[in-house]
DNA sequence: ATCATCTTATGGTAATACGATAGCGCCATT
DNA sequence: AATGGCGCTATCGTATTACCATAAGATGAT
């Protein structure tokens, strides 16, 4: 993913954050030192700096460098703090505190969606799910269009704080549809489920909507379980950190 | 509140951003434009830029310039933007998203405090009812030990999206609360549905405590009616677009 | 112990060159 | 004359460099 000296230079030094390379309220390398190491300039470092700092991760000032702020005070709601946690290896605690999450906001949103959801909005979510019905019977990217669904669903509630979660919890069900759809007839057995939810939401009726999502959810729950009790951590990928400059 | 160029010049645009100075979509002045309107060198302006960037509020790009983004793509969790839009004035929409919010984020978070909660979070919890009691009846500050006591119970349900979201609810605490303590016997009144809240994560009954946080947060819904109904826009302040500079 | 001073970080300024691209205008083709 | 494609160019953001200011920890003399 090649974008800019600045967009990756903040990956770099977010990744590296988020990942724990550097010791929570430790100081990172100074300015200098970033210049030569990442062979970028020092206005990029500093702008990249901004960029972290304006994420939570960082705190700086002079002399005393620049520190690793603790976990709870980073923007969990970011998407590059999301995908930089994605990328460094999901935690337990992460996926714990995702799921407690979703089991909170999901029933909630698609109750409020029952209530406001528009032509457009309905439309949006029908269509993912005829795309997740395609690719279980003629094959497809199901999960994209899984993804699509929730999505449409936490949009449809109308509320801006509910909408923004979208992101944050795509990274638990991306987690979540990989390991279902690896189980035979997982795809077959959510889809009337995921059909129970939106007829309900078309109908308008806010308490079939949320009980049917608590079904769906509580099924993913088990999946869950599954993954925090075999593996300790997912799977990460380090890519070398040599060259950020474009190629 | 004098900090430093940076903090100025992006709390300044950032203000200007969410009040809606700049129309959504539209141009906001390029850099040499900023420089000198701001009176500020080119590298501020373009480390807040950045800043900006990184909380979601606009996007840049070569000869477009820099756009301000839709508000729903804003990072509305972030503790500068949630400011700025206090600063800029609640809008109805705002306060109803913040209360939709907050029906179905302090609940699940009693809830859990009263699983997970440790000895410091109930001392903290505590300390802050305390306060609450002693401004009650011996005079103090009644709102801030209350908003308090509402960070103390997102915090001992030890889970970081909850957590991070106390700084947007106590948006919507502050001027509930300031609401409420206008009315006669308002604090008073509500003392006791506090303590049960406290007793109930005490006591380690989840069930107990969603009841209790129910009670009061409907309390305050139909305060925040009241506010909902009465003005289109609470009151705004508005500074002069002077100096950026500390003095 | 206190305070002046030094050191070392970030904070801030200025001048300069580079690179990408939206939009205009030219030209060939239809 | 209308249209479609191609290339130029002005105008943005992007990136580099060098230099000075300022805050705060560290040091050492009084």
């Amino acid at each position: 993913m090649i974008k800019n000296v600045h967009g990756n230079t903040v990956d770099f030094l977010g990744e590296a954050i988020v990942a724990g390379r550097y010791p929570e309220g430790g100081a990172i390398p100074p300015e200098p030192v970033l210049c030569e190491e990442l062979g970028v300039s020092r206005t990029v470092v500093r702008e990249s700096i901004k960029s972290l700092v304006a994420k939570g991760l960082i705190h700086t000032g002079p002399k005393v460098g620049t520190r690793v702020l603790s976990a709870d005070q980073w923007n969990w709601f970011d998407a590059d703090v999301i995908a930089w946690q994605a990328k460094a290896g999901l935690t337990p605690e992460f996926i714990r505190d995702l799921q407690d999450l979703r089991r909170v906001v999901e029933p909630a949103a698609v109750k409020l969606a029952a209530l406001r959801a528009t032509a457009e909005d309905i439309a949006r979510i029908e269509a993912a799910y005829a795309g997740m019905k395609q690719a279980v019977y003629e094959g497809g990217d199901y999960i994209t269009f899984d993804l699509r669904f929730h999505q449409g669903l936490l949009a449809a509630s109308h509320n801006r704080m509910l909408v923004q979660m979208s992101k944050a919890l795509s990274a638990l069900l991306r987690t979540s549809f990989e390991l279902s759809t690896t189980k035979k007839d997982g795809p077959l057995n959510s889809l009337p489920l995921h059909r129970a939810v939106l007829d309900a939401v078309i109908a308008r009726n806010p308490v079939q909507a949320e009980h049917a999502i608590g079904v769906l959810i509580d099924g993913a729950h088990t999946d869950i379980e599954q993954i925090l009790g075999s593996r300790r951590r997912l799977p990460r990928v380090n890519r070398p950190a040599s060259e950020l400059r474009a190629a």
